[in-house]
DNA sequence: GCCAACGTTGGC
DNA sequence: GCCAACGTTGGC
């Protein structure tokens, strides 16, 4: 099983909006860059964990998701009222890929990004690399358990 | 609002 | 294949 972390910007889908979502399942859509498409189409998996990550105001990990489908193509790229609207993206070729997420946790307390930083355990994480913008991105054993633990510490 | 870091595009 | 220009991300 492998383990990965979902960014998304606070005010554009939160983890609010996630638990107010059918069956608290949402497509990960609107991914636009070839390295985090790639983690989606190849290398997940159902039943793979990940964190959701609020970028922006009061940036923090705030839940634990799994991932809930294969990839498959993502529908937003060929709607041309979509802002994600991608005109060479054909239905023979399509060119982005999504996965379902699905929430299984929302941690009682976030953990902020300052407060991740401060961890020496997770030292050498993606996401805490000075200039990281991958928006899906792999976290390895050790991190995984490292956050974990920090969230249950946090009550 | 600022700006550093980054990914992508396109000319050569 | 190189690299400058550009647009975007995202923390502060």
């Amino acid at each position: 099983m492998s383990c990965w972390l979902f960014k998304s910007e606070t005010n554009c889908f939160s983890v609010d909006d996630l638990a107010n979502s059918p069956g608290q399942t949402t497509m990960w859509d609107g991914v636009r860059n070839f390295q985090a498409r790639n983690f989606m189409r190849d290398a997940m998996r159902v039943g793979d964990l990940g964190f959701f990550y609020h970028s922006g105001k009061d940036p923090a990990i705030v839940a634990l998701v799994e991932v809930a489908s294969k990839a498959y193509p993502d529908p937003t790229q060929w709607d041309p009222e979509n802002d994600h609207f991608d005109p060479r993206s054909t239905a023979d070729n399509p060119w982005w890929y999504l996965v379902d997420v699905h929430l299984v946790q929302r941690f009682a307390h976030p953990l902020p990004l300052g407060f991740l930083r401060a961890q020496p355990e997770l030292e050498g994480m993606e996401l805490l690399r000075k200039g990281s913008r991958l928006s899906v991105q792999p976290v390895g054993p050790a991190h995984y358990e490292a956050i974990m633990a920090l969230a249950k510490s946090l009550g």
